[in-house]
DNA sequence: ACAAAAACGAGAGCACTGCTCTTGCTTTGG
DNA sequence: CCAAAGCAAGAGCAGTGCTCTCGTTTTTGT
């Protein structure tokens, strides 16, 4: 069905992928605020009122530069899992390492799309399903890893106890997902996922600043202590 | 010096009192990225261009909204502190965790006045001293706690090594400020702080849609892991 | 006390923005 | 082959941040 469908539709294709293109270029450079469409639109040697027939808005191009940005996020993320080899690729604590500085590696490489996603939200709330969606695959990484690390019997749960409501939201995630993990687990990776991002927001704005200097021995450091918190044995 | 040098002086401290006060309503309504400095002015009564007498520009009145969120921010932290009453006011712990649940009402209850200065830096990057003067005050809160457990003896001291880097950054913050906390729980404490505005941050952009309902009892939950990781014990 | 200097408010104006509407042209499909 | 739909361009509207100028008012130095 993405078969050729005439020239026409290939063409809205490649337009839209230009346009996109070139926002995530301004973006780049000067940061969503400065994002403009008729510097898009000039830029591109179209007029402004033309663009409109990709974008319905400012905002809805914004909206695709969030999801765009996501996924590159979430690929990025998966593939550091994906590119480790030797034993390295079945020690947990090694893949969950990987899956984090795969992260910070994207969002320093792009730190406007990382504000873009993680920063104030933009454009008047939203979250379509389309962006809901990509927003999850970071998480389900970090899922991914601890899941394996405990069907491999490599988990040490944790003995702390759970406020009831905390456990009954781990649980309806558990079984949303179909993942068969111990709720004090999934609760602590809902945490753990939620404070990766605190750390690399702090870094990436600027709170850091004459704070940590040795940021990247920082972050490791952190997330290794994040890896205990959900279970992971971190050898050495 | 602050005393009636004309009745000129007290004006231009009221105008620019009313000016952010108007600014922060609109920012409370709209979001930063819809404050308008004419709407301000239209407001207020007065031509636009008189408003650049006040504040030489948009970043300006942005910057100068930064300083007071931060400051409204670090002084609800320090009241949940200091309203604490009875057995309760001595246990670090529970100092602990009203110090966080201050900072996470304050967050709610002025979720844009938060996305302004935890959210995307907005004008182009910048953080004079006495921004970061303000946005200081809830790390050293935080650290005032953690200060005054180990000076009463009930902290447990984290075992776990540290990267030399990371400990060279934690002497060197403790030197700066002069505070005499063994590194390990420094910077530990560092992590903490970056991880609750974490949580935060989930919590206020929508991260948490469709994933934690139980919020005040999950962010209670991560926040007595935090105080537990820099050395807090936590009775129950 | 008076004149010079500084601060102030208002208005007009510039360059820019997002967005809409209308007018012609081109591709598509029955 | 021709009507219908998709498309690009231009003009235009309302709004923005910001600058400049021009009278007026207040402060300040002598």
């Amino acid at each position: 069905m993405t078969a050729i469908r005439g020239a026409r539709e290939r063409a809205r294709g490649e337009i839209t992928e230009a346009i996109k293109a070139e926002a995530r270029r301004q973006l780049a450079e000067e940061g969503a605020a400065k994002l403009s469409l008729r510097a898009v639109a000039r830029a591109l040697g179209m007029a402004s009122s033309a663009l409109y027939r990709y974008f319905p808005s400012r905002d809805d191009l914004l909206t695709a530069l969030i999801i765009d940005a996501y996924n590159a996020l979430g690929e990025a993320a998966e593939s550091a899992l994906g590119s480790l080899r030797g034993p390295e690729a079945k020690r947990p604590a090694a893949r969950w390492l990987a899956l984090c500085h795969g992260v910070r590696d994207w969002a320093l490489a792009h730190p406007h799309e990382y504000a873009l996603i993680y920063g104030s939200p933009v454009p008047g709330y939203r979250a379509p399903s389309t962006t809901t969606e990509a927003a999850a695959r970071v998480g389900l990484a970090l899922i991914g890893v601890v899941r394996d690390a405990h069907a491999a019997g490599a988990l040490k749960e944790p003995a702390e106890p759970l406020p009831d409501p905390v456990v009954a939201d781990a649980l309806a995630l558990g079984a949303e997902l179909g993942v068969e993990l111990p709720a004090a687990v999934l609760a602590r990776l809902i945490g753990a996922w939620a404070q990766l991002f605190g750390l690399l927001s702090f870094e990436l704005f600027g709170q850091f600043n004459r704070v940590v200097e040795a940021r990247a021995d920082f972050f490791e450091q952190a997330v290794l202590e994040l890896a205990r918190s959900v279970g992971l044995h971190t050898p050495r």
